[in-house]
DNA sequence: TAGTGATTTCTGTTTAAACAGAACTTTCAG
DNA sequence: CTGAAAGTTCTGTTTAAACAGAAATCACTA
């Protein structure tokens, strides 16, 4: 597969962005390579399209295995392994957003709880100190909570939702001000 | 200013999460530390606390504010500069989202619709290629337009929503399913 | 079961970011 | 106007991640 100007553009853009947010660089752009990728693609031509060492793409592929946004397809007469992104981007957000939670937002509420615990004890820490703590203990949860909520709903009622924006308060009667 | 095992552990973790996040870890360490501290801490004490050198911290102090999530305070008959936190929790994410919009949302949308303006006149690539950069814009524009609706409202009027979590879609009869 | 194609793992190199220390600039007190 | 304190900028070093290429493993076919 060759890259065409527009194509290149954004793969280097979804690069460029992926390492802002703590995604590695060739993760990026392989993961934005096959979302454009009509047809599921072998490591080398991966490997090839971007420039890259066939080495580094085997792990990036791994790695994107991992988050559950690339799954290994076979096609027949081909003992070649293909690789195809997943293109709903709905699934593709809520994948990311989950495997986040599991990795850094869940241990980040350990943490905290365990301060909080702690902190029960401790005579040396500023009470106002631990009472910051637990404030963002509190809202971590809240926040969480309020994910895990929203990840119940439908995908389609998910999509309403957010279509309807401020709305939704409007009709709840919610807003004090404008 | 010392830290005590609790404060420790709380920055240490939160070093580590800003550096998943794209965050320098020494700046999310000064903003931990900063979010604790009962009173504004000089540029120095923040250098003795965390052991770091006294010049990455001017820059790392320099960049916090850049976010808008640390500012500066002056004491009477004291010429340092003195350096404190949004504690409001809630303001504090209202602050990184929007600064994070500012900086990646909005060039990727600007990247995304030149993508799809050059794409009119592109013959070599695949119209499902282009398809598919379309539905990333739309997508990613929905996302934003949905932010954008959520920010006009009252703070009260948005921890209302998040604390009805899923029940918002059953006051508004959208749950198709359960 | 030998041999080839495919993939992964290992190891050393490259690269970019993070950081420290020194030099420099600014600000204020006397 | 001078000197000391505070803050910033510059430069070189360190460190960790990213990466390439070689070696090793695995998987299948003939």
């Amino acid at each position: 597969m060759r890259l065409t100007p527009i194509m290149e553009r954004y793969v280097l853009h979804w690069g460029e962005m992926g390492a802002r947010w703590g995604v590695n660089r060739s993760v990026a752009q392989i993961h934005a390579l096959l979302y454009l990728s009509p047809k599921p693609l072998t490591a080398e031509e991966i490997a090839d399209t971007l420039a890259l060492a066939r080495s580094n793409v085997s792990t990036s592929l791994r790695e994107l295995q991992g988050w559950g946004l690339v799954t290994l397809t076979h096609a027949l007469g081909d003992r070649r392994d293909h690789f195809e992104a997943k293109t709903d981007l709905w699934e593709m957000l809520l994948t990311i957003v989950e495997e986040r939670k599991r990795r850094e937002v869940d241990p980040t509420l350990t943490m905290l709880r365990q301060c909080v615990l702690d902190a029960g004890e401790d005579k040396e820490t500023d009470p106002e100190i631990k009472a910051r703590i637990e404030r963002m203990l509190t809202f971590v949860e809240t926040l969480s909570n309020w994910y895990v909520q929203m990840r119940t709903l439908q995908k389609s009622t998910l999509v309403s939702l957010m279509k309807m924006g401020s709305k939704v308060a409007k009709v709840l009667k919610l807003t004090r001000a404008a």
